[in-house]
DNA sequence: CGAGTCTTTGAAATGGCTCAACTAAGGTGG
DNA sequence: CCACCTTAGTTGAGCCATTTCAAAGACTCG
């Protein structure tokens, strides 16, 4: 925003399209987070790509769709759920896209290990909340045995069921810890 | 959700299309605040629709990319703005969207009105708060003389400039109207 | 080894939610 | 046509989760 709040609106994982086709500029700014290789294609030159193949225009109406679909997940996330309900979806979430990717899999499929591709700041913009409230969610869930923390960035998800609980609700959870 | 939260995550006017093409069923529900007309199209007449006129589908893409726009927009706004930066973002869509259509401007193109479409509680799951913090932002916008109230879900924009200025942040007017 | 950045932790301040009561507006049936 | 009931909106007060502010570790990199 114009006074300097920032909103993470979206994360990119290899393969992911970005850019706003049909349009001048796109209204979000895109930032690496690690080291990254882009494919770029000219505008005008993609877009007559696009008219040309409709299948590829296909393709990316079936990405944009999916997006769209992702999008407003995360909107029902930023609207109605707690702090520690947003970290839990956030840590399912790279556990899910994960996966999908096959990045982490390869070691143990038993002991799930995601790790935060971005700073707690970045985490914290994503999911409408602060960095501080971010580290203390963290801290309590490696206090209560569902995940272990391994290095400040990396996480094994000791335990998955009940990550996936205090992502839906945590007040039953609440009670067993107390 | 599962628990019972809701979020509402757009808002529809007339001529716009939703559904979810190339899936079984939409991941989110839809629900009519008003009378409507619906033009509706059988799911697999509507695809092959698409395949075999690729300028259909170039429109549809067009339309989503948009609504992407708008979702993450929203996502913004539900991440970090401040109630009352949310209700007067939210007089301000209405008010763009409305003339937009052209449903409000023949009567007086110099004392904006805008109506909220749906109850105040909707109004509140759109921007995740509740219904009672809508209230209390907009009496308070009515009392600042930004709005004026015309019958509770009417509004005539006042002075819309403090309203644009009041969706963006608030700390100046609160000095000013203390 | 020091400078800078990121994360964690604590304590205090606060915005918005919850709960509850009150008012206004329909809608219904006697 | 008027009591009655129901639903929607407003208003107030107290409370609590999260933010803010501040400061102390941990890590990184010249």
């Amino acid at each position: 925003m114009e006074d300097g709040r920032q909103q993470v609106v979206g994360l990119l994982f290899p393969s992911d399209f970005f850019g706003r086709p049909f349009e001048e500029q796109s209204p979000f700014s895109f930032e690496a987070a690690t080291d990254v290789e882009i494919c770029v294609f000219e505008r005008q030159a993609f877009q007559s790509l696009l008219e040309r193949f409709p299948e590829v225009e296909h393709e990316l109406l079936v990405q944009v769709l999916t997006e769209l679909d992702a999008a407003r997940e995360w909107m029902v996330l930023l609207g109605c759920q707690s702090a520690r309900e947003k970290v839990a979806s956030f840590l399912l979430m790279l556990l899910r896209r994960s996966t999908l990717i096959g990045c982490e899999k390869a070691g143990k499929p038993d002991a799930p290990i995601v790790t935060f591709p971005v700073s707690r700041r970045d985490v914290a913009l994503y999911l409408g909340t602060t960095p501080e409230t971010v580290s203390r969610q963290v801290q309590w869930m490696s206090r209560n045995n569902i995940i272990k923390i391994i290095d400040g960035q990396t996480f094994e998800i000791t335990n998955p069921q009940k990550l996936a609980l205090t992502a839906a609700r945590e007040e039953w959870l609440d009670q067993l810890s107390a």
